[in-house]
DNA sequence: TTGTACGCGTTATCAG
DNA sequence: CTGATAACGCGTACAA
């Protein structure tokens, strides 16, 4: 790093000290309107740029969010990433964006290095299996918040942002009633996320509300790769009376659900109609896809949990008594039509 | 930030100063066994973290890396990240990821932030529509070194590594022409790109080597929007002699061209064969799908760049005369075969 | 082998 | 309104 210009420099060369300078600088009343043209015209002149390295480290702030998702590849956290990035811009904030890759160990190793960079606030989707939440809680002691997202904390005292699972569960099953369908099934996510029970829970409530009774042997747990799906799908079709309809819990999951009908029902294909959660761009190029998807707002996931990481950081710290918010953002459902 | 402990804390207790206590933590060979390990059994016990904003400013280095991508949701982006990132971790730092969604002054802007803060080097993906590289000759000239990754600095000496766009549409080119087509369109890039002209040339090329003339008509430029690809696939489409297979520029180009033959020319599909660049995975779901897809090796760009940018960061930045590289990845041939 | 002293660039405090 | 000074946490010559 090649030494650059300092408030230094521009102390010496206008015969001040480096204290007006700074004042100067950060438009502080106390300075004469004179005072402070000359600095900043003399900044700019020699191209005076900030060192935040030094701020930082004085200021005891990294104006740094961190921020832990599973994976960048898939658009619901890219999305939600995007919705931190773009409030924590607006505060002048940097992102530092980390992959867990469902990583228990990967993980505890990202906070250590935030705790080291001294982020300001973390937001974080943990990973699938985790069971203690040490790391997070010992962020906590330190005075760093920490909000979750997507994906409920197992323990302990977090914010949390999600999308309501529950309630688009029962707007996806609730539309495949209004289609006409009784017989609707439901492809589970793995049991031990709360996201599964969630929408479990909605697609039950969904039965309920409309006089439907709930079979057991219509909900199947998948765990999210496609030979699981594909299971899951072989137990459904093969009952005495296969479902008409299903509630899927993932974009993959629908994919590879219809593609398990092209190859081994495909009179059914496009007979037995889909409707789940997450709403790819690509749904568009298929000529096989689900009648409408769950969009979930994982932008404003993103958004909502920089916001309330925000004010984390604007507290005093020092307040024992926090309460502790849940969030759960609204879904939206999207029917895929076919005309252009 | 509440005040951790520091080697001053350690210091104390121990009776001992604090850059005895510095040398212990950094393994200094002046220090003794035993001080040593009182040291770091300490440090451990107190749960001592090093501050790294303090060490970033002492050192004047900040041991981060800035990357700059157009933007997270193209696959293409988000996998070369993913090589930077690996790669930067192993090297003991950070990277602080940006979009700037094909916006110059965002741009600018993302680069100034990168400055303030100090990154020890970038990694960028210039906007498509850049004329002036200067924010970029800016940071060498401060001394930080910039690596350009997929697409071509517009002008000046940078260090560039992309996928071999040439050799990647011979292999696409000539895979139609062994599959025995002669009339092989070509849906252009931009013309603005450099990437665009890389990838026509080696269309032109790959005709040349088998003896099939270029035909102007054949090629068409898209602006990679669906309604752009779809004016273009009308011309091909209307010619006395319309092709009968086509080299795409790239993922949603082909899937756009593709729709429009399912809405237009429905006999067609399937008839028409397409090898295009860029291998999604959603691609095993799409009943009409390209014949063959060209793979660019987007997680090995990242990591060669970020290999790169050690290098020059390892440098002393006093070479003046230094040579500038160029690398160029090779990309891979995947044909999609139905069966699975 | 250990300690002393200094400085990195900035901001806050307090005195003038 | 401006200036002198201390302090943030750490690393490193140099002295002991």
């Amino acid at each position: 790093m090649k030494r650059g210009v300092t408030i230094k420099d521009i102390a010496k060369k206008l015969n001040m000290s480096v204290s007006t300078v700074s004042k100067a600088l950060n438009n502080d009343v106390s300075i004469s309107a004179l005072t402070s043209e000359r600095v900043k015209a003399l900044a700019k002149q020699l191209n005076y740029i900030p060192n935040e390295a030094a701020r930082h480290f004085k200021l005891a702030k990294s104006f740094t969010l961190g921020l832990i998702i599973p994976d960048i590849l898939d658009q619901y956290y890219a999305v939600a990433a995007n919705g931190v990035e773009e409030t924590a811009e607006k505060n002048g904030y940097n992102v530092i964006l980390t992959q867990s890759h469902e990583d228990e160990q990967k993980e505890d190793r990202i906070v250590d290095v935030m705790i080291r960079n001294r982020v300001d606030g973390v937001i974080v989707s943990i990973t699938k299996n985790r069971t203690d939440m040490q790391p997070f809680e010992k962020l906590l002691s330190i005075g760093i918040p920490v909000v979750c997202i997507g994906r409920e904390p197992k323990s302990g005292q977090f914010d949390y942002v999600s999308s309501n699972n529950h309630d688009g569960a029962v707007m996806a099953t609730e539309f495949l009633i209004g289609k006409g369908h009784r017989r609707i099934a439901h492809l589970m996510g793995p049991a031990g996320m709360r996201t599964s029970q969630a929408r479990f829970e909605g697609y039950k409530q969904a039965l309920a509300n409309h006089g439907i009774p709930f079979r057991n042997e219509l909900t199947e747990c998948v765990d999210l790769t496609r030979a699981g799906t594909f299971a899951a799908m072989q137990r459904l079709m093969r009952l005495p009376e296969p479902p008409t309809a299903i509630v899927t819990f993932k974009n993959y999951v629908t994919l590879d659900a219809i593609d398990y009908l092209k190859k081994y029902y495909p009179e059914l294909v496009d007979k037995v109609q889909f409707t789940g959660f997450g709403n790819l761009p690509i749904l568009h190029h298929l000529d096989h896809k689900p009648l409408a998807s769950i969009e979930e707002s994982s932008f404003e996931m993103g958004e909502e949990a920089a916001r309330i990481l925000f004010e984390r950081i604007g507290e005093d710290g020092e307040n024992t008594e926090r309460v502790y918010r849940s969030s759960q953002l609204p879904c939206r459902l999207v029917v895929h039509d076919d005309g252009e």
